[in-house]
DNA sequence: CCTTGAGTCTGTAGTGGCTACAGACTGTAC
DNA sequence: GTACAGTCTGTAGCCACTACAGACTCAAGG
């Protein structure tokens, strides 16, 4: 008996490409179930949870927060009618990293502008330092 | 004597547009200097904490650490020679900057496809949920 | 002078999403 | 049997704040 034993935490590491400092911390903030143990008190994992772990990898790999994983994968787990949940977060989720995106961009133009100044004049002051020093 | 007294945190706070809270951290942690105390004990501020805390603020909207903006709060004091290194600083950080805007595109280009996918047909499955199912 | 109420004080703990230990134990290959 | 890599638990640290509790102070009005 005991055919297909499982894989212990590294194995689930490399396979899944998630640190097993992460993989331990996912189990204790409930993303990831409990898996059986070994005797000595490994950990072993099955199938699913190399499935399970490579779900919110992937969710988080798209900015996801543990918190919209969590959800997601009550969605997934639950069947139907899941979809137009799932939609909806993924889509208030795709407007907070496009509002993200505007942000940085901004940014981006005013720390370009900075750095340019640097390039025109040889002036006797640092336009980085000036830019962040304004009077008003 | 004493004509030009100085004003309270929560001013300070109203100027900047800066948290009381975040005020007292910063100075915990050495980016504002610790001001005059009243006989009460309050904090009371210059127009230098004002200026300094304005830098900071302005700082942080570009994205810079903390650990950054002391380092350029020192070249600001420091003098000549400073621009250089301000500059070198300030680019790097635009790098970081592009790198971000250029992973959240990404991220944003496989959200709305995920999203899309809900639109184009009425699949059985939830093609949010299978794009995180995936299993290669 | 006294009271009221807004402002401020210190200190501590929480947030999210990990990461990094220490010190003890287990599993396995030789 | 023994070496050594792997794993265990528990705790603390990271960043940049934010949120309290409970005590105190300050300014204005009566």
């Amino acid at each position: 008996m005991s055919r297909s034993s499982g894989i212990a935490i590294g194995a689930l590491s490399t396979r899944t490409g998630c640190n097993i400092e992460t993989i331990r911390y996912y189990e204790r903030v409930g993303l990831l179930p409990a898996p059986a143990r070994s005797a000595g008190g490994y950990r072993i994992y099955e199938p699913s949870h190399v499935r399970r772990l490579r779900f919110v990898r992937r969710a988080r790999g798209l900015g996801f927060t543990l918190d919209e994983i969590r959800t997601l994968l009550d969605l997934a787990d639950g069947g139907s009618g899941a979809c137009a949940e799932a939609r909806a977060l993924a889509e208030s989720h795709l407007v907070d990293v496009r509002g993200k995106i505007s942000d940085l961009r901004a940014m981006e133009t005013a720390l370009a502008e900075t750095v340019r100044q640097c390039d025109v004049g040889r002036q006797s002051r640092c336009p980085v330092i000036e830019a962040l020093s304004a009077d008003d």
